[in-house]
DNA sequence: TAAAGATGTAAATATTAAAGTTACATCATA
DNA sequence: TATGATGTAACTTTAATATTTACATCTTTA
């Protein structure tokens, strides 16, 4: 698994939600439209989205909406939403501890810190960057 | 993709390589062997390796040695060994550019910064991993 | 109150990436 | 020159992602 196109296209997903508020209404068909991919994507991706309290759906007339201002929801937390396993789902290790071989029997303990680094580092930089930040990147790239 | 099992078999068969010299010749063999994978898996995974300039490789006779000091060695390096396409592999974007829609044209330009974060900090914290560390692991954990 | 248009999900299918296997050419030594 | 090893290409299998189809459910409004 990797960060993968599920968690750009739920930052796509909030940038339009926030841009379209009081312009239009926000059905699944549209954000299907508008990053190329289908409702049902985007339906899962709304939903995750939405049990994670950063957005409410209308049930039947539709139109999604913010629940929560930009600068309070981390590229982090959009993950995670997505992701159920988290960052660790971010590196893949060999099965081999049934084996004699001493090397074996310890690299999965050997792995064990580094990764746990690597996956704090990423943390810690997805907990810096927020919704707000990237949607004023958003109105520099419209401007320029 | 992800910082896949390749990784993890290539820091174990390094560790393998240096706590065999001078016991064991080292082949593809008993690299499988141990690791619970195959030889030519093994096989493609050296020979990444010996490009970079880790291990030599006898052939014909066969046998791998390490080439470079365990301490100069850094998982960083390995990684890039294994994925010629480096950490930008791991993050993938939704293409959705040639869409009207301004959100559309612009999120790949907005989510661009946030992923360069990310891999500068996973590279940063993969530099300062070595293989002399993760073979002082190694030992501790034998030891208990 | 029923038609219209939307969400919520399950299930089946298609696509793609990763891992594993087979096969065989090549090499170095005994 | 037989043996046991590496180097790779090509094929197959497996697993993860993404897509599609289908349909139950919900809310407004004509």
């Amino acid at each position: 698994m990797q960060i993968s196109i599920k968690c750009s296209i739920a930052v796509h997903c909030l940038i339009f939600i926030y841009e379209a508020k009081g312009i239009t209404k926000v059905t699944s068909n549209l954000l299907a439209e508008s990053t190329g991919s289908n409702p049902v994507i985007i339906r899962n991706i709304i939903s995750s989205l939405k049990k994670t309290g950063f957005i409410s759906v209308a049930r039947g007339t539709g139109g999604a909406e913010l629940c929560m201002q930009p600068s309070e929801i981390t590229l982090y937390q959009i993950y995670n939403a997505l992701e159920p396993d988290g960052l660790s789902a971010l590196i893949g290790i060999h099965p081999c501890k049934d084996r004699k071989c001493p090397i074996a029997q310890n690299i999965q303990k050997v792995l064990q810190s580094p990764y746990q680094k690597i996956e704090d580092s990423i943390k810690e930089t997805m907990k810096d960057i927020t919704l707000q930040s990237m949607i004023d990147d958003f109105h520099t790239s419209i401007n320029s």
